[in-house]
DNA sequence: AAGTCTGTCAACCGCTGTATA
DNA sequence: CTATACAGCGGTTGACAGACT
């Protein structure tokens, strides 16, 4: 024979919100007890309530404990449970007891709809703590050579060594896709024969997730302006079909390395981000992308213009304007459970 | 002003490991 | 030893409020 019955099984019992008689009946009956409760099986009839020994557990360790901690989460908390949640995944009642006053349910609701938000929105899997996959992170783009250029140097990013550094590659990145419409869709139109290589690329940075991303982690970002290193390597790959068997493509990935080397910004992981950065987009594999997706024959490289000077993007606005989330990203790659 | 959408969070549901009759 | 409830946990739901159209 086992044991009795749980109340919880009764057609009378009531559920739903709790009011305010029922809060104070309760806390009055735990209190008498020391704020101790022997069974929560028992304690309903004891406390003279009509409810589940259950959801009279609920509602003590989750809203009614006098322990518990109200109001928003902190910064240091926010940073602490990013950090315990990648050591530990959805162990909420784990990560709880490393933060006092606050319960498994809230810090659960707060990871639902705050950071996990967050963290998608920077293009970081909320689940397993990496980066996404560029297919996922270009998501909002349509099917479409833009889709393929942008996939193929997104792919780059996985080789930088920091959450920062990529921020900032992909921060890079998106300065060339986003200021590439202003001054070169009449080239771009007629390299696609009215179609739209550079066009598609504006439309998909004005539309895309990644551009969100790095909006909300890079403010001011939408005010970035085509550099002269991107503007003519992708105004030449626009325009070149078979790309391989064109020198000028040494020549100009040589130019794009040279310069991107004398402007790397004097920030930490600049350097390093904005070299793999442009490795990326003179690879290789990214010149097939582009040779696959314009149709033209080459048409030389006329419009190179490298009379501008270099402007690299505000890379240390992070640091200006956003403490929390640059330390974040620093932080998390080795983050440890305190002891 | 009204209807719709979206975000938040308390509460419930259902599962699992443990305790107990 | 077995059956069953308990306690705890993570996932999900739904009511509510505020924002948006």
């Amino acid at each position: 024979m086992g044991r009795s019955p749980c109340c919880c099984h009764d057609a009378g019992v009531k559920k739903g919100p709790w009011t305010e008689e029922e809060d104070r009946a309760l806390v009055d009956h735990i209190q008498r007890h020391g704020g101790h409760v022997s069974s929560w099986r028992n304690l309903p009839k004891a406390a003279g309530l009509n409810r589940c020994g259950k959801s009279c557990r609920l509602r003590w360790t989750n809203y009614l404990r006098p322990d518990i901690k109200r109001g928003n989460f902190t910064d240091d908390e926010e940073r602490l449970i990013i950090g315990l949640h990648a050591q530990l995944g959805n162990r909420w009642s784990t990560i709880a007891t490393h933060l006092d006053g606050r319960t498994d349910n809230e810090i659960k609701n707060y990871w639902n709809t705050h950071i996990r938000k967050k963290l998608l929105r920077m293009g970081v899997d909320p689940v397993t703590h990496q980066r996404l996959p560029p297919d996922d992170l270009l998501l909002a783009v349509s099917a479409s050579p833009t889709t393929t250029i942008l996939s193929a140097a997104a792919s780059q990013l996985r080789g930088l060594n920091t959450a920062l550094m990529q921020v900032q590659a992909l921060q890079f990145l998106l300065q060339a896709v986003s200021g590439v419409g202003n001054d070169v869709n009449a080239a771009a139109a007629a390299a696609n024969g009215g179609g739209g290589l550079v066009p598609s690329l504006s439309a998909a940075a004005d539309n895309n997730a990644v551009l969100n991303a790095s909006r909300s982690v890079v403010p001011g970002f939408q005010d970035l302006q085509l550099t002269t290193m991107t503007r003519p390597l992708l105004v030449s790959h626009a325009n070149h079909g078979s790309a391989d068997h064109h020198p000028s493509y040494i020549a100009t990935d040589d130019v794009v390395q040279r310069r991107l080397n004398a402007s790397a910004p004097p920030v930490v992981g600049g350097g390093a981000c904005a070299e793999p950065l442009a490795v990326a987009l003179a690879s290789t594999a990214y010149r097939h992308q582009v040779a696959a997706a314009a149709d033209e024959p080459v048409n030389g490289f006329a419009e190179l213009i490298l009379s501008e000077p270099i402007e690299m993007p505000s890379m240390c606005s992070l640091e200006d304007e956003d403490h929390f989330w640059k330390d974040m990203l620093v932080e998390s790659s080795s983050f440890s459970l305190p002891l």
